[in-house]
RNA sequence: CGCGGGGUGGAGCAGUUCGGUAGCUCGCCGGGCUCAUAACCCGGAGGUCGUAGGUUCAAAUCCUGCCUCCGCAA
């Protein structure tokens, strides 16, 4: 049997993934992965970090944005026995499901069924969950309803935020799929059904990214964990978005909601029913990031966001 | 030509409208006070004001080009 893969991803951590398993010897007979795209403001043509990666390993690459009938070929042609998708951007349909004799394997960012979709280690984040995990399943034509084969647990720290959950993930997940794949091969790994509540995990917007001073900090907190780095969780300062990219909550403060300002050596900022949310990291509109304590010197002793 | 903001000692900012001696909050170095300190007091070093040119007796400030960082939108 041909134990070589069609590998299918997109972002930095698929890319991470896919380079674990080429150094543990798997053979990869194709990449997959989104068309080069204008990024940025001055709109600059950049391949996705896998096309990056694949053309460093000097892997078989396919851009693509969807999987068409061109691609079905290619994919088919591969000789390959197996396909891992990993953030690749697109569902599968059927036929793309079928082109494979093993079919493919997915490696998701939570313990399905919890938080399928796009977004589950923003969600997880975004609700204050306290473990979360990585998932490998059979991709079925649902969206991350498939038979299980492998999961494995993390617990998050409470400094962790999107950043360095989905980087932890990263690496778990990449153990786990070496741990996997070589079963899958030989026909002993079974497959299981989902079993536990379903929750949904659509992405983040910019509005839920949005801190409203009527919650508490716990709950703020969370959404600057969950909203790091994209889309930043933000508010309005004189009229200007400012973005708070890192910060706690702390006990009791007399502020009313929505004015920061230096308490002791931290920056406070007031939320509901007396709550404080302590900046650690902001960035105005126009600047580069900074310290809070660094953008407060710049300013009067009082803020006032909306 | 999508819209917009910024670049001033090591950090964050003010000063630019109306040209005229480089300022504030910190940091750093030295000294003092203190049982002690992230507290307080005294002193000090450190800046081609992003860059190139122009106007002017005089430019951080006015004019022009360029470099560069970022917010929104895609």
């Amino acid at each position: 049997m041909n134990h070589s893969i069609v590998f299918a991803g997109t972002p930095e951590n698929a890319a991470q993934t896919l380079r674990a398993l080429v150094q543990s010897g798997i053979e990869v007979a194709l990449v997959v992965t989104k068309p080069d795209k204008p990024v940025g403001r001055k709109k600059v043509i950049t391949e996705s970090p896998v096309a990056k990666l694949a053309t460093d390993l000097g892997l078989p690459t396919l851009k693509t944005e969807s999987i068409d009938l061109q691609a079905l070929q290619s994919i088919e042609s591969s000789g390959a026995y197996l396909g891992v998708i990993v953030a690749y951007g697109s569902i599968l349909q059927e036929n793309a499901l079928e082109a494979l004799p093993g079919g493919w394997i997915n490696l998701h960012y939570s313990l399905l069924p919890a938080y399928r979709g796009a977004a589950p280690v923003q969600r997880a984040l975004y609700d204050g969950c306290t473990t979360t995990g990585v998932t490998i399943f059979k991709l079925d034509t649902g969206i991350d309803t498939g038979l299980v084969y492998g999961t494995a647990e993390l617990e998050i720290a409470p400094e962790d935020n999107a950043t360095t959950l989905l980087n932890k993930l990263t690496e778990l997940g990449s153990s786990l799929l070496l741990q996997e794949i070589p079963g899958i091969y030989a026909g002993l790994s079974v497959a299981k059904r989902q079993e536990g509540a379903t929750t949904p995990a659509r992405k983040v917007t910019r509005e839920d990214a949005r801190l409203d001073f009527k919650k508490n900090a716990r709950t703020l907190e969370n959404i600057v964990r969950a909203s790091n780095p994209e889309p930043g969780a933000w508010v309005l300062y004189q009229g200007q978005p400012f973005k708070i990219l890192a910060a706690f909550a702390i006990g009791q403060t007399a502020l009313p909601p929505g004015e920061a300002t230096l308490e002791g050596n931290r920056i406070v900022l007031g939320c509901a029913n007396n709550t404080g949310l302590m900046l650690k990291q902001v960035q105005p509109a126009g600047k580069t990031p900074m310290d809070a304590q660094d953008w407060f010197r710049g300013v009067a002793k009082k803020v006032q966001f909306e």
